[in-house]
DNA sequence: CACAGAATCAAACGGTCGTTTGAAAGATTG
DNA sequence: CAATCTTTCAAACGACCGTTTGATTCTGTG
């Protein structure tokens, strides 16, 4: 009796033990496992990490309150589980769509364009059937959580597949200095992050009015802005030794 | 006895009660004043509001826990007081600058790239004698906070400036649909909040090589890239009725 | 059915939070 | 000095936090 999954807070491994048991006992688990990381994104994403407090969580589930350390071993390792869900996909579909650019444009490199888009699209589409704007927030929000938190987060979900694109943006723009394009990247990090927290203080600037721009045309509307700026002309010599 | 300064929390009148006075009695408030503001300044950024409490501040700032309720009023009446000295005077040198701009170029418009000169360089260029990073940090990482939080502080801070240059950008480009601008306008405060927030998970990307960049070449490098992104041709036509 | 393991539950743990209180200390004016 | 106001202080308030515990219920197997 006891602590049978805890050991999930500090185990690293890979895979959930009970979706590898072969054995199904687990009907209200799965439930319940679920309607707490519908809860948790729900509330991370109004009020932030620390301000969802896992009662709320587990309030808004209609769970236990010790169900979150029984499945997740403890709060951290529920975000844990929340971004392995959701920015996951993400950022498998984005390498997808980069690996399948690359390999139709032969030997050379794919466009800064396509390969921007390559970036952007999975992070705004990315429906998975229910309210898109809660699924896009969840990422924004994070990255305005403490650095101390959201630092190694971060580089657990998105360094490897950032420096990726990175390297094939550099492929593309091969006449732009390493370190200017690394900073434009990172411009369009922001721009994107900003446009996925959205709601907060966007919306209120203008009214309503500027809310209304469907998932699609906001696609086109980033891409265009950060197609643009990140193929400007490179400053003039301003640095040597771009190492 | 009790309570003389408190009502500032509900009080929106301007002025500072204590600077207002002419009597001098302020030989050490001032100080533990100060003292807290500059505390709270930097546990606000390397934790967030939230994650900064109270104790942590005036436990840095050598003073009684007390003393920030005297003073402030409450915790938020001490991220208002700090946001009006910090934000404060950015953005009356942002006007300053947008206003002088405006009236150097005669009956026509300054150019789009002059208005953002004079909205991102005041941001990020404003030292104040101290760590230039940690004045920047504060307004990145507050709009990382919960929007019911963060919202009515944006508006009050920033809200009319923000309005204010999306009309100049309009005279500037006025062939750009409106909506399309102001678009473009988030997506160039999305960059510059990622950048001025940006210690977070930036650097630790590419390690340090990418903090190297000086104020001023960060300047020239987040106007080159939002310049060109603002100035990108319009998409087409999108959508009519402007409203 | 008996029995193991998985899952849920109510209750409490120690701790920290923002805020309040009322008295002590300091400064200012007559 | 005495009176009055401003400022500091230690201590506590009630509330909420993440986490743990141990019993209880549910579930599927032999």
């Amino acid at each position: 009796m006891g602590v049978p999954a805890n050991q999930r807070a500090t185990d690293s491994s890979a895979g959930d033990p009970k979706a590898g048991d072969s054995k199904a006992a687990c009907s209200k688990a799965l439930d319940t496992k679920q309607r707490i990381l519908e809860a948790a994104e729900a509330l991370f994403v109004e009020r932030g990490f620390s301000g969802a407090s896992l009662r709320a969580v587990t309030g808004a589930a209609g769970v236990n309150l010790a169900a979150v350390h029984y499945h997740f071993g403890s709060k951290e390792g529920l975000l844990h589980a929340l971004l392995d869900q959701h920015v996951g996909p993400i950022n498998q579909d984005r390498l997808e769509r980069l690996l399948r650019l690359e390999a139709a444009s032969a030997p050379a490199a794919p466009s800064a364009e396509a390969v921007l888009r390559a970036f952007i699209e999975p992070a705004l589409m990315r429906e998975r059937g229910r309210d898109p704007q809660r699924v896009r927030s969840l990422l924004g929000r994070i990255y305005g959580e403490p650095p101390h938190l959201v630092g190694p987060l971060v580089e657990r979900e998105f360094g490897a597949l950032g420096r990726r694109f990175v390297e094939a943006l550099e492929r593309s723009l091969p006449q732009l200095p390493r370190d200017e394009l690394r900073w434009r990247f990172q411009f369009v990090v922001g721009a994107l992050l900003y446009v996925i927290s959205g709601n907060a203080g966007l919306a209120l600037q203008f009214g309503p009015e500027l809310g209304r721009a469907s998932t699609e045309e906001l696609v086109e509307l980033l891409l265009g802005f950060v197609e643009a700026g990140i193929g400007a002309p490179a400053r003039a010599s301003r640095a040597e030794g771009t190492e």
